[in-house]
RNA sequence: GCCGAUGUAGCUCAGCAGGUAGAGCACUUCCAUGGUAAGGAAGGGGUCACCGGUUCAAGUCCGGUCAUCGGCUCCA
């Protein structure tokens, strides 16, 4: 009998009679390896446990309780979903089930629309397979023999899906289920433990808009119920946070029917904003950045000269004034470029920094709209950097360096990707290459790690976008640094350079927050309402014990006020519990209560949202604690 | 825009065998002057998203429109 060497990922070597199927070789190393093996990874590659090795080469047992394991497993429960679907309702076909993120989902074409009751249908049919443990086999077929059983059974997307194979293909059986599949799977259907259906939606097939749409059932599956229980914690969790929610509650703005996608701010959303725009307007000052307002509203013709009107006008509005064609900006960046040619620049200017909180109006499609997420009229923290080729690097980095800051003080953990020439991009493969290469350089000069989107570019340059990290684990893309040699080319853009002659300038665009509305979004679910102080709307609640302390609390108010402190004052005719139970709700940073002993020795009692009764405390004290905390913008 | 669900007082929701609306919170007034997460009482408030249809009668059934929610596509 033959015998194969396996290298395992300590180093070891076993060796094993050929035809050891992977299951086999996970047992003879241990018992509890036999029990959590998923499948396998042989040289690179994730086997089912019941492959065969018949060469050598590294063998790496995927368990339970890794990435890799989970993602099997969440594959084999779509396979039991679909499954469980088509003894539902026959006739139902399938087109993809793949696994994603947090779970999987499954594309069903078929009559009956389903319901969200009937998510608990499909569970307790799943449950039945689940039950019954069918072994689930893996066979390969010849293209023409798959196409055969797939036509057999009128699979029409499985077809379609087969005509971008050519090698041989692969099917996975389970009962009297059959599933187009690359695998690997669990080795029986029994091996399911914790699964939970959560969602249907409608998708599009292929994700072509011009496709049919089909059905889409998002479920997730864990090993452990635990783990599901966990999950599905985190998702209620996710919820409470919402900020469309909290927005309500804590009146920060609201949306109405009149005004679908455009936000209306209260008096404490735009505390929010002006205290975010000061800080964003103090550090750009700081990087030597100067600022502009750009109209709204510009002729028509100068989106036909930016390319806007080619590659951006079914997201535009358009209007007339006096027989004449304008449109309302959805971009800032023709503004700036007009501002730039409103003189003639030495090669001594550069780089120009020139900033805007330019509010943009885009025309989104109804169904995409979402809180102040994604909204039709929104503030971006624009910049547009016009410099020498020379320059470009430094001020890349100038603008790393400044997203950087930013988003500490939040307490936003990032990471960071570079997006490539698109297909259909403007200009030739040398100036692309250099741009490419400047932000290259720039990220490895400040040791970044990136992630690299091949062909994810603008169609005027690359990008690096900035994706931030919320509390609850989810990412979004808020910065991003482009750069463009497509404006400056179509605007005719230069500068006069040491030789006396006009040379053209770089053009970056950048953001920091991205919108304003949207980072006031972010910030709102990451810190749940809280606050933190620098940017809470109400810094401090002045609760007076009774009426007669109420001339006491004004004092202190006036006081506040004179260092620029956020206070409101709870005149009701209240007990002080309810005046402290809806301070805390508001989510307001600190509780001052003054009653009797406090107007006496003209003291406070400090009551903090988190920490609870601090004790009374002078009131030179505590305002000097509370600026200190607000000038340092610390988090809580 | 597309698929599905939803739309009742400021908020959260009940009402559904079709017989012209109800609770809690919030709001107003009064009583209570209270020491660290809801004191008591009384009162006001709704063309039941909008438009049309069926019916003697529609929040309740049907159709359309709008908006919202979950996704798809797109994106700051």
């Amino acid at each position: 009998m033959e015998l194969i060497k396996l290298t395992l990922p300590n180093g070891d070597i076993i060796e094993v009679t050929s035809g050891t199927t992977i299951a086999e070789a996970a047992a003879s190393l241990s018992g509890r390896l036999a029990k959590d093996a998923v499948c396998g990874r042989f040289n690179g590659e994730l086997k089912d446990l019941s492959y065969r090795l018949t060469e050598n080469g590294k063998l790496e047992i995927v368990t339970t309780d890794s990435p890799d394991g989970v993602d099997v497993m969440r594959h084999t429960v779509s396979h039991v979903m679909a499954q469980a679907v088509q003894r539902l309702w026959p006739g139902t076909k399938l087109a993809i089930g793949p696994t994603i993120q947090d779970g999987f989902y499954y594309d069903f074409d078929m009559e009956h629309t389903l319901s969200s009751d009937d998510l608990e249908k499909i569970e307790a049919e799943m449950a039945k397979i689940i039950a019954e443990d069918y072994e689930i086999t893996r066979e390969e077929l010849a293209p023409e023999a798959a196409r055969a059983l797939f036509e057999s059974q009128n699979a029409t997307y499985k077809l379609e899906l087969i005509e971008g194979l050519d090698e041989q293909i692969s099917v996975y059986r389970q009962g009297e289920f059959v599933d187009l599949c690359r695998g690997p799977h669990l080795p029986s259907t029994g091996r399911i433990k914790a699964f939970k259906l959560l969602s249907v939606a409608g998708a599009y097939w292929r994700g072509d808009s011009r496709n049919k749409m089909l059905q889409r059932v998002y479920g997730t599956a864990f090993f452990k119920k635990s783990q599901l229980d966990e999950y599905l914690k985190r998702l209620e969790e996710a919820a409470k946070r919402d900020h469309r929610k909290i927005g309500r509650e804590l009146d920060l703005f609201s949306i109405v029917d009149e005004g679908p996608g455009f936000p209306f701010f209260h008096p404490k959303g735009m505390v929010l904003r002006n205290v975010l725009e000061n800080f964003w307007r103090e550090e750009h000052i700081k990087r030597g950045y100067s600022e502009v307002k750009t109209p709204i509203m510009l002729r028509e013709e100068l989106w036909h000269r930016s390319g806007h009107w080619d590659h951006y006008k079914d997201n535009m509005y358009f209007s007339e004034i006096e027989n004449q064609r304008y449109a309302v900006k959805p971009m800032n960046c023709p503004g700036g470029i007009l501002m730039y040619q409103r003189k003639i620049h030495s090669y001594r200017d550069l780089p120009i920094r020139m900033g805007e909180l330019g509010l943009v109006h885009r025309h989104e499609l109804s169904g995409t709209l979402h809180g102040l997420m994604r909204v039709r009229s929104f503030t971006q923290d624009d910049a547009h950097i016009f410099m020498r080729p020379d320059q470009v690097e430094a001020e890349i980095i100038g603008v790393i360096d400044l997203i950087d800051y930013v988003y500490k003080i939040f307490g936003f953990p990032y990471h960071v990707e570079l997006s490539t020439k698109p297909k259909n991009a403007m200009g030739d493969d040398a100036i692309w290459d250099m741009a490419t290469d400047a932000l290259r350089k720039a990220l490895e000069n400040k040791g970044l790690e990136y992630k690299v989107n091949e062909g994810d570019g603008a169609f005027y340059g690359p990008k690096i976008d900035f994706h931030l990290q919320d509390c609850v684990g989810r990412t979004w893309q808020c910065a991003t640094i482009q750069l463009d040699f497509l404006l400056p080319e179509r605007f005719d853009l230069y500068y006069i350079g040491e030789d006396g002659q006009k040379h053209r300038p770089v053009m970056l665009h950048r953001v920091v927050f991205g919108a304003l509305e949207r980072f006031i979004a972010i910030l709102t679910e990451h810190f749940a309402g809280a606050f933190p102080t620098w940017l809470a709307p109400v810094q401090v609640m002045l609760i007076p014990v009774a009426e007669d302390h109420l001339p006491y609390a004004r004092e202190i108010a006036a006081k506040l006020s004179e260092f620029g402190i956020r206070y409101e004052i709870d005149e009701r005719n209240e007990k002080i519990g309810r005046k402290i139970r809806e301070a805390q709700l508001q989510q307001i940073p600190y509780m001052l209560v003054v009653g009797t002993n406090e107007m006496n020795e003209g003291t406070v009692a400090v009551r903090h949202r988190r920490q609870g009764d601090l004790g009374k405390f002078g009131l030179e004290r505590f305002i000097e604690q509370i600026t200190s905390e607000i000038k340092e913008k610390k988090l809580d």
